[in-house]
DNA sequence: TTGTTTTATTTGGCCGTACCATTAAGGCGA
DNA sequence: TCGCCTTAATGGTACGGCCAAATAAAACAA
């Protein structure tokens, strides 16, 4: 048999906003399971139909579902829009963004990272296997050998880093950790990179991360959080020390930001006075 | 002197994917400080000339952006799109998409949960201010109270629970904390809501938290934690009850979740066969 | 003068057509 | 069999039009 009538979930959009109402019916037919995952949606003008709306609609729906990171899409023959895994770059980049517009000061990141590095390094100390952890002391090794040599490549430092937090979250076993140290890689600003660019800093946060791999190793959790304490003992006297050599002192604020715009040379207005007189613009 | 050619920060969209490329410049234009919180945009008509694009790719790109949560956008004269200011909300909508999508575990964000409360309590504990921890403790009062009544609203009691953890949160003086709490709160879906709906387990929970706030006030850090520990053992007894209730029993898996479609008879397509022959549709 | 109603205009929302660029599939020839 | 070419499907863009809502301005009544 064809296809059955389950378009019934699909009914023609309401006027008011048809877009809106467009891309609700279909998030909800995908996080209903309805569409699955890698599964292709008709194409936009075989859609009009369906919904009864113009392609313009269409469009429009798909572009927000687009941004949400629930479907992808492809142009040509046999492409269209398709159910995309969500990622969680896509779901962590409106809360960086959300951070960065409320200029929330480096310090409260720091703390909020130091907290979760804790109760991660606890977790990972007391569940990760034998094995994760002899692989994570190695990465260490080889890290601390890498920056030894004269000219580091920084890129490859700022990766092998990134890879040890994941690894240790991983550990875990609790996939949530996980994500939120993912979020802390991309999302907040990672201040780790001062640590390596600095040389007074760069060996010591080196040999403090083989220090707590070790320590993680052999179950010492007491003297694990040490070793993590320490690690933003040593990232808050970097700042401290870039502090110093900057003269400039930028206060924050979180809540009355709304006169904190730091530029006094704001641009007036960023658009040409075009007022258009007909209907379909110039 | 009219507003500068400060229209040079905006260039012509290209080609190819231009309703991106205006969304990307509007939304630096937006974080950069150009468009601060409340100015408006011109209208979509004005937009086009600048952008030298048609109506319809910039109708696109501020959808995305108010997708996005940067904008919105209001009918009428004068109406039009305007800068906003980003909610937690926006921001963290697609991270509960994501761990939906996932089909993340309820352990998992039970454990994740209990660990970020710890933190907020030991942080609460020692910096809150002595109003605030008072505060809390009355709260804590008026919610037994509350509770103690033949039918309580339910709806207020999830109310006032949800501003009990987010005052707490807010005790902590790290925005970021809050911000946590507040996904947890709606993001995460709260299972806390079957503590109040179970009469076995209403009063025990609605005790525990004027316990956990008394040992707050009076800095007891410790005996604090534990009564924090004693809610969440409180939830997992309730959930195994309910558990217990139901035979269903649903495997969950993080990673291989690619064949975990639970229902047997998920439909096979929910779209017509509509393929239209001509250009724009039936 | 003040408050209210009407009118005009702006502006987003929606529709429909047309054309282009890209892409994959199928056919065709070497 | 392999590689090139044609072809059809499909998203991307443009243009023009109309409607409904929402506001500001004007007209009007008290």
């Amino acid at each position: 048999m064809h296809p059955p009538d389950l378009a019934n979930i699909f009914r023609p959009a309401q006027v008011g906003r048809a877009s809106e109402d467009v891309a609700l019916q279909i998030e909800a037919a995908i996080l209903g399971g309805q569409l699955k995952r890698g599964e292709r949606l008709p194409s936009e003008r075989s859609l009009q139909g369906v919904f009864k709306s113009s392609r313009g609609v269409i469009r429009e729906a798909l572009r927000a579902l687009k941004q949400k990171g629930l479907i992808e899409i492809k142009k040509g023959a046999h492409g269209g829009a398709s159910v995309k895994d969500l990622e969680l770059i896509n779901a962590s980049e409106p809360l960086a963004l959300f951070l960065k517009q409320q200029q929330v000061p480096s310090p409260y990141l720091i703390e909020f990272r130091e907290s979760i590095d804790r109760t991660i390094t606890q977790l990972a100390t007391s569940r990760g296997s034998r094995s994760d952890k002899q692989a994570l002391v190695a990465k260490t090794g080889a890290f601390e050998e890498l920056l030894r040599q004269p000219n580091p490549d920084m890129k490859k430092v700022a990766e092998i880093d990134r890879e040890m937090n994941i690894a240790l979250a991983q550990m875990t076993g609790n996939p949530i950790f996980e994500m939120i140290m993912r979020m802390t890689q991309f999302g907040f600003s990672s201040q780790d990179q001062l640590l390596y660019d600095d040389p007074d800093f760069r060996f010591k946060t080196a040999a403090n991360w083989g220090e707590t791999a070790r320590r993680i190793a052999s179950g010492d959790i007491l003297r694990a959080l040490s070793s993590i304490s320490y690690h933003y003992v040593l990232l808050e006297r970097c700042l401290a020390k870039r502090e110093k050599e900057k003269t400039a002192a930028a206060g924050f604020q979180m809540r009355d930001a709304t006169t904190a715009a730091p530029g006094p040379t704001g641009p007036d207005w960023p658009f040409p006075s075009t007022p258009p007189s007909t209907d379909s613009g110039p």
